[in-house]
DNA sequence: GTCTATACCTGGATAGAC
DNA sequence: GTCTATCCAGGTATAGAC
């Protein structure tokens, strides 16, 4: 009812913000080691060392928890990539945008974990989400690329393919890094690994694309 | 005991190969379309029409029956793509291998999904499998593509990372389906879409490889 | 080889004392 | 806000009649 917080409201403010974010993070390392489903809500209590009664208190439901983890890992993936910037030109936008993606998959691997099973298990708030945002999105990407064909910096392309093809490659080191290792018959990807994948999926993108500058 | 079957014998065995059959095939659909571990023995008895305990008796535990159903998708797997043919050149043979891997994609995309779930779950019949697959393919692979280059029909490449990209551009059309229809705004993947798909790829491949001929 | 009935267990979720 | 105890649904697997 008060407009202003007491001290007593704030101290409760702040112990709930600490308790979600603990549960947050647990989450997301139990459910992307274990998988969605295989995930209990008793293994993310033990290993965040809380009751499991005390995890439903601030997640009524595993759905509720599991809606809130994607949501922090969808806004988290956007912030971490740059938008295109058309002064720069196709080779160093590309290039950059290559980059950070791989970044992204080496420094938040379970996050894409997460990501990538909902996806294959067409999670319904996944796809909401992913719906929402590539119509505004993507439009944009797409005027961008065009302008630079215009400009004869590169050669036209599907924009959609280009961008399927670009998550794919570099999700592939995040999500199937199981695969990827045995591949390269390493036990653990080191940061040569990834700046080889780096150098290689960039190489192919700019060539394929044509890029001249 | 008896070496010769008696007819008796010819008529069981004749059940038990059509029943597995049915249990596998009906097992691979519920499997894709559920996941592994939301799928129950029980909606797979009731889709092949058959009671929960016959699909035990034929595998004993959930288990073995993922096993068999990733045991017969990974032959399936091998049989459908073609060997490298040195004589034909790579810009031939990338085509081709692309090509391939997109129809696989689109044919078999239960096979393909449940593959993608069992690797991002790290299923260690999968890993071993890809273990010693691996190690004969792959180094054969690579020294046909070392000829192309000794011939300067191609530029050197990791190998590895090829078919990392390759394998990552080309099963997302199935793996991550949902995702890709949103992007295309298409309720379903058509005929023309993976065409552009493998045009796309394949562009992108031969230009990065720097293929000549 | 088939199928009903059931044992046994685990997991999600909550009531209610503190 | 915390936590113990518990309910109940649903899952795997099997015993045993046919």
């Amino acid at each position: 009812m008060s407009e202003v917080k007491r001290p007593k409201d704030q101290l409760k403010a702040h112990i709930r913000a600490q308790n979600q974010t603990l549960i947050l993070e647990t989450s997301e390392r139990v459910f992307a080691r274990q998988g969605l489903a295989k995930t209990t809500t008793q293994m993310i209590a033990d290993e965040a060392g809380l009751p499991k009664a005390n995890v439903h208190y601030y997640y009524r439901s595993k759905k509720d928890l599991l809606e809130a983890v994607l949501e922090r890992i969808l806004r988290l993936w956007l912030d971490s990539v740059s938008e295109f910037n058309v002064e720069e030109g196709p080779r160093h936008n590309l290039t950059r945008y290559i980059s950070e993606k791989i970044d992204q998959s080496r420094t938040n691997k379970n996050a894409s974990k997460i990501f990538a099973m909902a996806l294959i298990g067409e999670e319904s708030f996944v796809l909401d989400y992913l719906r929402s945002l590539f119509v505004t999105e993507l439009s944009r990407e797409k005027a961008t690329i065009q302008i630079w064909v215009d400009q004869g910096l590169m050669q036209p392309v599907s924009t959609e393919h280009l961008f399927i093809s670009i998550w794919a490659m570099t999700q592939t080191y995040a999500d199937f890094d199981a695969q990827v290792k045995i591949m390269l018959q390493k036990d653990n990807l080191e940061e040569i690994d990834y700046e080889d994948a780096k150098l290689f999926i960039t190489r192919m993108v700019l060539a394929g694309c044509g890029v001249t500058e």
